[in-house]
DNA sequence: AATGAATGAGCATTCATTCAT
DNA sequence: CATGAATGAATGCTCATTCAT
């Protein structure tokens, strides 16, 4: 996926549209917007992206506020990248763990139990992914964005259940509509977890999850 | 003074809140938050609720600023009253037609359809709610909210599984388990609907589901 | 011509579109107007539109920075606002005077004189009127804007010697020609009068230039 | 130490505008420096002084805004070199033409004739003066540059003219009179040709204003 | 000579809220 | 009941400038 940083200026932006990184300086850089990221994260979790201003978020760094304006293109862009990041760490987390699996049967059980462990081990996770995406622009923009993050998941789920198709360990099935109720379950299951994590049973959960889904997928 | 109007924060708006109507005279009163309720509804589920002025409200229904101000206790007391209406109208929808189903398993699968074609039929309804939620205080406030409206939805669908338990057409099934995944997967079903209804074939993924379950609460 | 205000909120914008002037509620919305406005003019001919801030304006009117953007549709409103109110001014002073004059070739002359008087009289509002005009975003809306103000001018002066042609005081000689020229020596006195007074004299400069334009208009 | 960064705010760059030239080793120094003096005309001529950021004016030239804080003190500065040297510019254009010619009549005529001929081959030049000008500090601050720009020209004017009396070439006139309108109707020509080139028949004005000069300067 | 990085003041704008009438 | 008017705090953003390497 090519980065959508944009606006060029006298900055770092041109040598990083290239992909190529650059050691030293870049560096220094590359902490910089950790920082900010980091910072950024702890308090849209707590206050909301709409609700948490450049300035707590340089006061937390503490750095000034121009610093946040430097290193990224404006208050959308460090959301944006705030988004991009928790995609991007949940992505590899459960790819992890369902490339381990063999069968595409395993492989989607491993992808329910995964996403589930995952938003119990960062429930913030998932809270920080939702509010911010929800503050772009009008109802069009914003649901092209959850769609754009909905499609990315169901694509996997569909790879994966025509996977297991093919290799004969799950049976006939309508694969989109599995993905859809796979994807919503776990999506429906993370809010709840994330906001009342003591009222989900998850291992129970994960238990009756698997033999439901072990009763359409049976060969 | 019999007047609405007092200093005191804990005004008459918020007793209306809770559900309690007094008599006569309110007639007006009752069509002008009615006016102003719908014209909210509209522009949040446009805009959102923190991207949507009262200003705005004010001109679509047609009156000053002030006159919200007056019927409402703040733009957050408005927040709360559009989200408690949707509820409202959701639970009655569902209840309805939950209600006219005899054994708990027909229950608990119709209230999957019925939350499904309520979805279907009020897009709106879900992103205005998730949305306003979404920007109210802190993170832990906004929990108690979402928490506050999940348990509600919990305690209807456990009620209906024990029921169903009861009346022999369930059968031994952990009954939070099931809740909560029945509202995980309605949840999050909701939104992909709600953001890209095209992308969701309702009809298959309701034959699906009520497939899985039946898996899970066989006598 | 029409009034340019455009965006619609909750405020006196609506009947103000209509051109309706009502009494009351509507005198003192228009005094404050005025009060802005007059504030306005006297800082940016002391500093400038653009190194005028709202801050300065409304703390010399003693009001809050809120009631301008209340009564203005932001600093580029009120600047555009300041800009016509001085072309207004200037144009109802020279065309008072102009048309108390019988041939055309006397308002020709009168035209002259009473623009160089009127900067003489008002030397702020010369300089008002081109240092905001020149503030408003890209080469191009700005020369549209300098461009029309000019038009203006041009226009009538046309009318003047065409008239005067018609009437037969003045004889054959380029209307478009004439008309560049004439504005071009009152806007260029214009500038050196409001920058330098001492350093013209402008009785003597009427005198010279109606010599030279007499030289051309004989018929 | 050699270095031309001193604390001074009197450095360098300051005795540089004077005109004095030290000898070598700033070879490479002028080259930059006339980099971005003619990056800095491209962009204030597109987008003004004051809305044209050393940022840019850096992107374009390829270097870093830290050079232009090296080689020029400030912002300012470096607008008013930009002023400088379009000026210089243009009197060395008219003053080359003029120069060409015999009598002091001549000259007053090529005068004119040059200047309007530069502004057309370089409309740029005079809106770029202009803007910038209006970006000087105050009121007063810029009318003293102003009058400084015009008193140059205006002496020159008023050496060609009295030349012209002393060789017979020019009559009876008011020197001083007839140099505010010859400088008058150039600067207010010059503006309507760089905002509007097709609104002026200059060939046909630069005529008639000749006609109108000779009718005051015969002998 | 040059740069990347950081600064911090300044600014226009938005908006919920208040209140006298 | 309703409104027009005013408030003033909050916010994202721009930018000239500084300075250690």
């Amino acid at each position: 996926m090519a980065s959508p940083r944009q606006k060029s200026r006298t900055r770092y932006a041109k040598s990083r549209g290239t992909g190529t990184r650059q050691k030293g300086a870049t560096f220094i850089e590359e902490a910089r917007r950790k920082q900010i990221l980091d910072a950024s994260v702890a308090l849209f979790s707590k206050s909301g992206f709409d609700r948490t201003s450049l300035a707590e978020i340089a006061d937390l760094v503490g750095i000034s506020k121009g610093v946040i304006s430097y290193h990224f293109d404006g208050k959308r862009d460090l959301g944006e990248e705030v988004i991009r990041h928790g995609i991007r760490q949940f992505g590899h987390y459960v790819q992890d763990r369902v490339s381990k699996q063999g069968s595409g049967k395993l492989k989607l059980l491993e992808f329910v139990s995964a996403s589930l462990d995952y938003i119990q081990e960062h429930p913030d996770s998932y809270l920080v992914y939702t509010d911010t995406l929800r503050c772009f622009g009008t109802r069009e923009e914003k649901g092209a964005m959850v769609a754009w993050a909905n499609e990315r998941t169901r694509d996997v789920l569909t790879q994966i259940i025509k996977d297991g198709q093919s290799d004969g360990s799950i049976g006939k099935v309508s694969v989109a509509n599995l993905a859809n109720i796979v994807q919503g379950v776990i999506d429906g299951l993370m809010e709840q977890v994330a906001v009342q994590p003591e009222a989900v049973d998850l291992a129970g959960c994960k238990r009756l999850i698997r033999k439901m889904l072990l009763s359409v997928i049976e060969v």
